[in-house]
RNA sequence: GGAGGAGUGGCCGAGUGGUUGAAGGCAGCGGUCUUGAAAACCGCCGAGCGCAAGCUCCGGGGGUUCGAAUCCCUCCUCCUCCGCCA
């Protein structure tokens, strides 16, 4: 959550982020001059009862001051009750608050402000007019879109063949590509539970975003694990260590993952509806770092050049844009989006976002560090970004390698991962 | 799924109703000693809120009580045995 010292920067994002910020203001002073009053009662109580426990608890001093305390233990638990509520409703309230724009973050209203950082590479010519890949993947036979309709629903695919075999090479790929630039891998769960998603973000905000699993609990059961379909691995990596203190030599800490992700798409409805581009599940390598403060914008800087390098080493020809204030996500201090150039489309369109969420995300989660021995414990800061997003680099791979005949050419260095295949042709 | 057992500070581990925020040990930090180091000895050494006084926290939540780490209920997690399973 955001650092109340720091109320003013947010205000940057505009819209209706002040009256946020107003509403949290004046209930956490409510808050602290509840909190004052009820801890005086609290030391008169404390004072009272260490009194009481020299007494010969069959005097009359003590059977009095027994009576006399009553009231007053009636009057803190009222109390008790009232600041738990206004505590709730402050939380609840920081919740919702977005993160700060760093100083660097450009002004902006929407994605048409986002200036271009740099471009890799250039736009691929064609001496035909290029396919879109669902029409190269419907002809060469390797994605089946009303196979997935009719097994699971719209917005879930079937890949066979050549599509499943390069899916399970590039993920192979990207990992052993970042494993050898110092990211430990991990094999995280899929599905994660309602207050990790809290702890990087997610919620309460987005829920609406989110496949929530279903399952029989009785009445008690506690809401805090309720179980969800992780919408990303930066969920599991990053709540590897929620409320953990860790040792300050160990930072910087990389880590790579492959996992699945799921998302309702909620409000998506029309968008992108053809194609792999927009999918329920999808699959996606993630790079998550925690550093210290002075080190996270160059640890940022350094893990979307991991991300790039990804999109080099397979030749697919894409551009850097730094999201303006008005694009920047929710938990977000500072993001670079990739976008990948899809000639089908005539368009560059994200597959990689990389963000510094400062120590918004370990203030949520509680992960802290511990600079020196002996030091009071303080939040790290969180980066994460995909390295890179499984299912678009396959729709980039496709349009960007197509040729006149419809085949598609594997690049070179994906090729030890799918047995050496060069090219995707048409199955008879 | 069935039957037992356990959850205390960075770690180990005392503690069954009243100076216990918590003995003791390990680790860590500072110091004495030493040419230096080790050993030994002395001191410090959990976190959160608050300007402070102070308050809160012994897996989470609720209850009993003037008072709970200690008693009751419930949830979660871990361990052991049986069953089942990839």
């Amino acid at each position: 959550m955001l650092d109340p010292a720091r109320m003013d920067d947010v205000l940057r994002r505009g819209g209706d982020v002040a009256s946020l910020v107003a509403a949290w203001k004046s209930v956490d002073e409510r808050r602290k001059s509840g909190q004052r009053d009820l801890d005086t009662l609290r030391a008169q109580r404390n004072a009272a009862n260490e009194r009481m426990s020299k007494l010969d608890k069959k005097s009359t001093e003590f059977t009095t001051a027994r009576d006399e305390l009553k009231s007053l233990s009636t009057r803190i638990k009222e109390g008790e009750a009232e600041l738990a509520k206004l505590e709730t409703t402050a939380q609840d309230q920081l919740l919702e608050i977005p993160n700060a724009p760093h100083a660097s973050v450009p002004e902006g209203k929407d994605e048409h402000d986002n200036p271009v950082l740099h471009t890799w590479g250039t736009k691929p010519t064609y001496t035909f007019t290029p396919k879109a890949h669902w029409e190269l993947g419907e002809s060469l036979g390797i994605l089946d879109f009303e196979a997935g309709t009719r097994i699971t629903g719209g917005r879930f695919t079937v890949l066979r063949g050549a599509a499943s075999k390069l899916t399970r090479g590039l993920i192979s790929f990207m990992l052993d590509l970042h494993t050898q630039h110092g990211y430990e891998e991990i094999w995280p769960p899929a599905i994660v539970k309602r207050a990790s998603l809290r702890g990087t973000g997610q919620l309460p905000k987005f829920e609406q975003d989110l496949f929530k699993l279903e399952i029989p609990r009785g009445p008690d059961h506690d809401p805090d694990n309720d179980l969800f379909l992780s919408p990303t691995a930066e969920v599991q990596v990053t709540n590897l260590f929620n409320d953990q203190i860790v040792d300050g030599d160990n930072l910087p800490i990389r880590y790579c993952a492959y996992t699945p992700c799921f998302r309702a798409e909620a409000g998506a409805a029309g968008k992108d509806t053809r194609g792999l581009i927009r999918q329920h599940q999808f699959d996606k390598v993630e790079l998550v770092k925690l550093t210290t403060p002075d080190a996270s914008y160059g640890e940022l800087e350094a893990l979307r050049q991991d991300a790039e390098r990804v999109l080099q080493t397979l030749g697919l020809h894409y551009r850097v844009v730094t999201l303006c204030t008005g694009d920047l996500g929710f938990h977000s201090a500072k993001t670079y989006d990739l976008e990948v150039w899809l000639p089908g489309q005539d368009a560059y369109r994200e597959i990689s976002s990389c963000s510094n969420f400062e120590d918004y995300q370990a203030r949520r989660a509680k992960i802290r560090y511990r600079p020196n021995a002996g030091d009071k414990p303080r939040a790290v800061h969180t980066i994460n970004g995909s390295g890179i997003a499984i299912g678009r680099t396959l729709v980039a791979i496709l349009e960007q390698y197509q040729q006149a005949d419809g085949s598609v050419v594997v690049p070179s260095a994906l090729r030890p991962y799918v047995g050496g295949v060069e090219r995707i042709v048409a199955r008879s």
